[in-house]
RNA sequence: CGGGAAGUGGCUCAACUUGGUAGAGCAUUUGGUUUGGGACCAAAGGGUUGCAGGUUCAAAUCCUGUCUUCCCGACCA
């Protein structure tokens, strides 16, 4: 990507401090447009971030077997009207943004067991069929009544849900513990340290739920967490009334032993079981030609907060300011920044298309009358793992890659830079 | 919905207490000098002070209402 291109507009950190976020820098440059409280439309560099996000969720959920869909995000009013959530979502709860014309009442998709189960039913009406798991990932709209911290909690965000159809309990627990398998796949390939946690399960319904809470200076809940064990709780749960029952049954014996954080949760996972199967009146036909309700599941994961989370959590903070922050090389869309003066514009453009024709996602900042400096600091407030300078100190045998994690440079010979970024 | 704070050029803010020609820095445009960790000089453009009403000879400033945004709570992936 060509700097120019990008019309980032220019921004200044000297004058703010390190309260400021990621997310405001994004802002800043424009990377994040708010249009109103909660909704946001994104730049180049959170929707390449989305990409590979999503590319990861989808390989670890097909690789356990889930087939990847899509259901409307705008849904008539008759299909929650079937499960009798219309009135909780709109009313009780107010979750749901709604529509009403001339063709009818609709919801803007908060969630989509309806969807899923319908779309379920009309395809499994087997024992053989089963089991079987649907996913989605897309935008979600949700009548939040408070909205925080940017896209931790905004009105609008992009989320993979997935809906699990089991014959049995049994069965059901089996496909929730893959799901948890693949989720912690997931978040070790995203570079997320994530704890497990049990909370209270909301208007979802069900019995059993968990929680995937990721340590973040921003994040809104406080987990203590069990190391030994991988194992958080909400800090909600000591209020319930049967708590020291509730601890007993997670086997955690002293609650001071454990570390608080404060978290943002990235997933929810949910044992529905046959809930929105006997309130949609959908069921497949047993092994003896009996009608039985399907054993289902609901998985989620907040993109956006995953996004989000990657961004805060590897901000830089210089003499008590943030400098901008710098991604993991395996999530970060463009692994190296290409910075060069006059002199060295030559071989700055044949080290960026170099590296373009190896498939290696570059910046070259082409832009005019910057100084070297000006230049050093875009490199932070776009995230870029890596830079190259080729200013004054350029010797044109070697490049010199520097980490803007930890300013660590290495000098690597100019015909072996591409086999360097392939070995990243 | 309760509690708190704030709305003034694109951004950060000043002027408001004590009413009297809306101002600075950054950004933008033009010209020039710079160019290795957020440079400098010169010039230019850009605001019916969130909106509505009231008081007054006169309102960014005082009064009333309203809208919006942010933070804390309740609610939630």
């Amino acid at each position: 990507m060509r700097l120019k291109n990008l019309n980032m507009k220019k921004i200044n950190l000297n004058d703010v401090d390190k309260n400021y976020s990621g997310q405001d820098i994004l802002m800043k440059l424009g990377e994040l447009y708010q249009f109103e409280s909660g909704i946001y439309g994104y730049g180049n560099l959170w929707t390449k971030m989305e990409r590979m996000v999503e590319e990861i969720i989808i390989e670890e959920l097909d690789k356990v077997g889930c087939i990847q869909v899509e259901f409307p995000k705008l849904q008539p009013r008759k299909i929650w009207d079937q499960s009798s959530r219309w009135d909780m979502y709109t009313k009780e709860g107010d979750i749901m943004f709604t529509l009403d014309n001339n063709l009818g009442e609709y919801g803007l998709a908060p969630t989509a067991e309806e969807c899923a189960t319908l779309f379920g039913a009309n395809r499994l009406p087997s024992y053989k069929n089963l089991p079987a798991t649907y996913y989605q990932i897309g935008e979600k709209f949700r009548k939040e009544i408070r909205t925080r911290g940017y896209l931790f909690r905004p009105r609008t965000f992009v989320m993979m849900d997935a809906y699990s159809f089991d014959k049995t309990e049994e069965d059901m627990k089996k496909n929730y513990a893959l799901m948890h398998e693949a989720y912690l796949n997931i978040f070790k390939r995203l570079g997320i340290k994530i704890m497990p946690t049990v909370s209270d399960n909301g208007v979802i319904g069900g019995s059993v739920a968990e929680e995937f809470q990721a340590a973040t200076p921003l994040g809104e809940d406080k987990i203590l967490y069990d190391e030994e064990q991988n194992l958080g709780i909400n800090k909600e749960v000591l209020e319930f009334e049967n708590r020291d029952e509730y601890l007993k049954q997670l086997n955690i014996e002293d609650i001071s032993k454990l570390k608080e954080y404060s978290t943002v949760e990235l997933g929810n996972n949910f044992q529905l079981g046959t809930k929105y199967s006997e309130s949609m009146k959908l069921y497949y036909t047993d092994e003896s030609g009996e009608k039985k309700p399907y054993y289902m599941g609901c998985y989620g994961i907040g993109l956006g907060r995953i996004i989000a989370c990657l961004i805060e959590n590897n901000v830089i903070i210089k003499e008590d300011k943030i400098k901008g922050f710098s991604l993991p090389i395996n999530m970060a869309p463009y692994k190296v920044h290409i910075i060069y003066n006059e002199n060295n514009k030559e071989q700055a453009e044949t080290l960026y298309q170099e590296l373009l024709d190896n498939h290696i996602n570059a910046i070259i900042d082409d832009r005019d009358n910057l100084s070297i400096g000006n230049r050093i600091n875009d490199v932070y407030v776009l995230g870029t793992p890596k830079m190259i300078i080729l200013g004054n100190k350029f010797d044109s045998m070697n490049y010199i890659v520097e980490n803007t994690k930890d300013n660590i440079t290495e000098t690597i010979s100019i015909d072996k830079i591409v086999e360097y970024f392939k070995a990243l």
